[in-house]
DNA sequence: CTGAAAGCGCTTACAG
DNA sequence: CTGAAAGCGCTTACAG
């Protein structure tokens, strides 16, 4: 085991514990002897500074967490995260600060996730997936700790985040499908306790209106932002509405769930229906045929929550 | 912000800060007035204790890190990963402890991840995914962190590791084809600086030769244990032997893969050609057909990693 | 450029 | 059961 500097390099050193210290935390006032030999000293007993210790007198922690509030077959499934977190991660990285990320599975994770991020081991936190009134967010800001959300947050929670345009990219998305002439327009909404979810369903209403039509309940299902619950809705939907020529899914995950079904059901895409995804993601391209998809940008939403969550300076660009 | 409770509780207490600390850690030596008194206190300050000042004493940080060095895309492709993460956090969190995951996309990354780890940010460490020589075990360890490692090490690496048995699962796997007057046995191997890749390569020549055969390098391809890889790998199997009727894959998403090529190339499974996966995940059951595949025990696995990482007591079975 | 003091906010003995 | 001291290992002024 390693000993404080004060014990250890300062007998290989004779020397007091300021010199070896600013050593370690690269002052420029050094004499070049002196750090040389220090540094010999510090490889040799494989020292390594006390984080506990300086975080006391600084503050800092030099990490941010990034909270995930989903079963992790959920986190894992979706390339979004993956896309999303590779992003921030090399952002942080590059701030010299290190994403760790808390994944809770249950109420009582959730609660010590929040414990772990309130008690002083990050700088700032992100947080993504917020569902309904989680009081999270404002949690943590009561704490003095800088939260930024990834996604528009529940109705009512005041903080900070960083979206696409929901509404805009899934408008376009049912506007174009309408266009095609598809007339049975049908859509795999994400989870209803979501802002995401519920705004791309609104804009899909709102698309239909714009071209004269009526929504109508029997077009719409429920797929939870997975690739199972794509595949489920469209089933229900091809059993209730099997005229259906065009459907929304609000993922490209669900979107390739709802391929899968019509497969199996033998329709043809996009012969027979037409199908656009929301994100944009390796999902889209990987599909057979390769899959219709709004464009969500991944550099700008990582770029923004890093910027954001850790202080930095604004950008040029929104 | 917060105040330390020194300064701020003991205003309201009239007391010397030894009570509040007293309370908020549950000593049992307190006056039930005392108790209530400073806690209905620490409510309306919404104190919280300094954890660097804790830790720089207890020298615990209540949490343990998990690390991946590999691409987010991959780890998240991955159910065994999903599966793997889900339960050593559960297993944490019932030892009050928060699992913290940090990934590597680059050298760099990685790097950052390791002065994270070794820097006392955590009481332990779990690695998955070592690849090579990989120094990072031995570079944890020499600073004193407990480490264990998800599956075997690669060769030379002194460190503890929880596997399951690669080598007689992947056996029994080809047996099973064999045994089936399948002729033409392919394999889809995983990387092969990993063990795991090379163990259950090794078991699959064995089981070969245990049925009186030779292995052929013509029916063996790497497929990286990614979905892409795994379909790849099964066109270039097809193309180079179009008389195959028989795969194993190292893992179930390369099975997932090889059975989209199989489709794609109108071979019926099982009919043309079986195919049998490795770690009989979620996955192998939302294939059509299902999938067989070797079984690896995440309870189990799961279960020995929390209890190697966190230093617990040994469990009954092994 | 370098040394030595003060202080960060807790926990841990140790008196009362 | 409770108070007050010592100490964890750094960083931050401040003297020399």
């Amino acid at each position: 085991m390693l000993e404080p500097l004060a014990s250890r390099a300062r007998l290989h050193l004779g020397s007091s514990i300021g010199a070896p210290l600013r050593v370690v935390n690269r002052s420029p006032t050094v004499r070049i002897e002196v750090r040389q030999s220090v540094e010999r000293a510090i490889a040799q007993l494989g020292y390594v500074p006390n984080r506990a210790a300086r975080s006391l007198v600084t503050r800092r922690n030099d990490s941010i967490g990034v909270a995930i509030a989903e079963p992790t077959g959920r986190i894992f499934g979706d390339p979004f995260f993956a896309e999303v977190l590779r992003r921030i991660g090399a952002g942080f990285a590059a701030r010299q600060l290190q994403l760790v990320l808390v994944m809770s599975q249950s109420p009582e994770e959730e609660r010590r996730a929040e414990r772990y991020l309130t008690r002083g081991h990050v700088d700032g936190a992100i947080l993504f997936s917020l569902h309904g009134g989680d009081p999270l967010p404002e949690h943590l800001q009561s704490h003095g700790i800088p939260v930024v959300v990834g996604g528009e947050p529940p109705h009512g929670v005041r903080v900070s985040y960083v979206d696409s345009d929901n509404h805009g990219g899934a408008f376009a998305a049912v506007k174009h499908l309408i266009e095609q002439e598809r007339t049975r327009n049908a859509t795999i909404t994400g989870p209803l306790d979501m802002p995401a979810g519920v705004t791309r369903r609104l804009a899909y209403h709102d698309a239909l209106r714009a071209a004269g039509r009526t929504p109508d309940a029997d077009l719409e299902e429920s797929g939870g932002f997975t690739r199972e619950g794509g595949q489920r809705s469209m089933e229900v939907l091809l059993q209730r509405c099997p005229d259906i020529d065009a459907a929304f899914a609000a993922s490209d995950l669900m979107a390739a769930g709802a391929l899968s079904a019509l497969y199996a059901a033998g329709r043809r895409v996009p012969e027979d229906v037409a199908v656009v995804g929301f994100d944009d993601s390796i999902i889209a391209l990987s599909t057979q045929p390769a899959l219709s998809s709004v464009h969500q940008s991944m550099v700008v939403m990582g770029r923004e929550l890093v910027r954001q969550s850790s202080g930095g300076p604004p950008t040029g660009k929104n």
